[in-house]
DNA sequence: CCTTGTATTGACTGGCGTTCAATAATGGGC
DNA sequence: GCCCATTATTGAACGCCAGTCAATACAAGG
């Protein structure tokens, strides 16, 4: 079934073939078990390979795990990235709300992937929480820079933190329920940002 | 040091008491670690204890970690409980206002305990997810309850879900920077259920 | 004071993450 | 086309740690 079983014989491959082989099943693996249901036997087992050779790529489960959800994180930034090119000056709304649109189509198309970067991102080291934040961050600043937003007072970092909050809690549960198709969902999000940013959206309102 | 350390002789305790006090242990040692950083011994250990009486209390390590997460939620709905007695006619803003306070002075508080139950609370088990998501619903429904809420359409569910994530995340940064202070931090919560939920707070508007 | 129940212990076991020396495939030089 | 150096790959062995269990000591009731 997977390209990679090979019966007896040993399959030699490129270093970063496999590496990136290993990180994308981690992927799939981790986004379905916890990380201590899944243990690195059953890893090499379905990846193919022999326990060892985990270790010539990784140097432990906890490295793997964290590998796996670095990836998550660049593909969410990687596939989620949009033409600039025919930007307007900010406050650009329709490219912010082209932006997150993309966003929740990855989250929707790949929701085990985001629910694991999510779910399974906070609980564990601060080596993987720094991952998530920064990802968090990179989000952030690619949708302010669109909102053409600059200025950031602890009342407005703390207002962007919860619009955050707002946007990964409702996320999670519309790629669960899908009961609001993407562009209504997608309106109701730019809608609430338009209600919790007033100050640095339209400057005049505040 | 710890009034339990006994350096020789057996101390016998009642059941209910010893095992509160190793849940209150837990949330101590849980807080400031992972899971699988802290290992049965080191909790033994730091009980006084000998390890074989944790599973005495408890069938698990991870049941353990599940009875802290279960107590910190407890805690939780427990000390932000606030008087309903001289309660208004919903929506009472002043009453929603204080349980808001509440909640902000114990996360606050017990910054340790209130990080751990949101970061720990997701990344592991499922058992452990509900534990959280169940303690979101009713945190959740008290406010709407002295907000005067009832109907919940897709829309509105959402909306729900978003200002929880709002109010977690902003929190979450709250405690940890610290840079507004508690009324402020307070008002500005106050004042983002009235934009983000405007239909359900004062259905004419919507 | 003895007996019964149970809180408590310490040694033991199995599983799993991790290490390492041995092996076989690959690619390059002649 | 052969040989050699390199290294991807393996499998067995190690050690730590979660979980088990029979033995022990403390407390309470008769």
């Amino acid at each position: 079934m997977s390209p990679v079983t090979a019966a007896h014989a040993r399959t030699r491959l490129q270093v970063d073939e496999r590496r990136q082989q290993l990180i994308e099943l981690g992927l799939e693996l981790f986004g379905h078990q916890t990380y201590d249901e899944l243990s690195i036997d059953e890893i090499a087992k379905k990846a193919g390979i022999s326990k060892g050779l985990l270790y010539h790529y990784f140097p432990s489960k906890r490295a793997f795990y964290v590998a796996a959800v670095q990836e998550a994180a660049r593909q969410l930034l990687e596939e989620t990235n949009v033409d600039e090119s025919t930007a307007g000056p900010p406050p650009d709304m329709a490219l912010a709300r082209t932006a997150l649109r993309g966003f929740l189509q990855w989250a929707h198309r790949r929701r085990v992937t985001f629910t694991f970067l999510l779910r399974g991102g906070v609980g564990t080291d601060p080596e993987v929480g720094a991952i998530v934040e920064s990802t968090r961050r990179a989000l952030l600043d690619r949708l302010l820079r669109r909102f053409g937003v600059t200025k950031e007072d602890p009342g407005t970092r703390l207002r962007l933190r919860g619009w955050l909050g707002f946007i990964e809690g409702a996320t999670l549960d519309w790629v669960e329920t899908q009961d609001l198709d993407l562009d209504a969902f997608c309106d109701l999000l730019v809608q609430m940002a338009g209600v919790i940013l007033p100050n640095v959206l339209n400057p005049q309102a505040g």
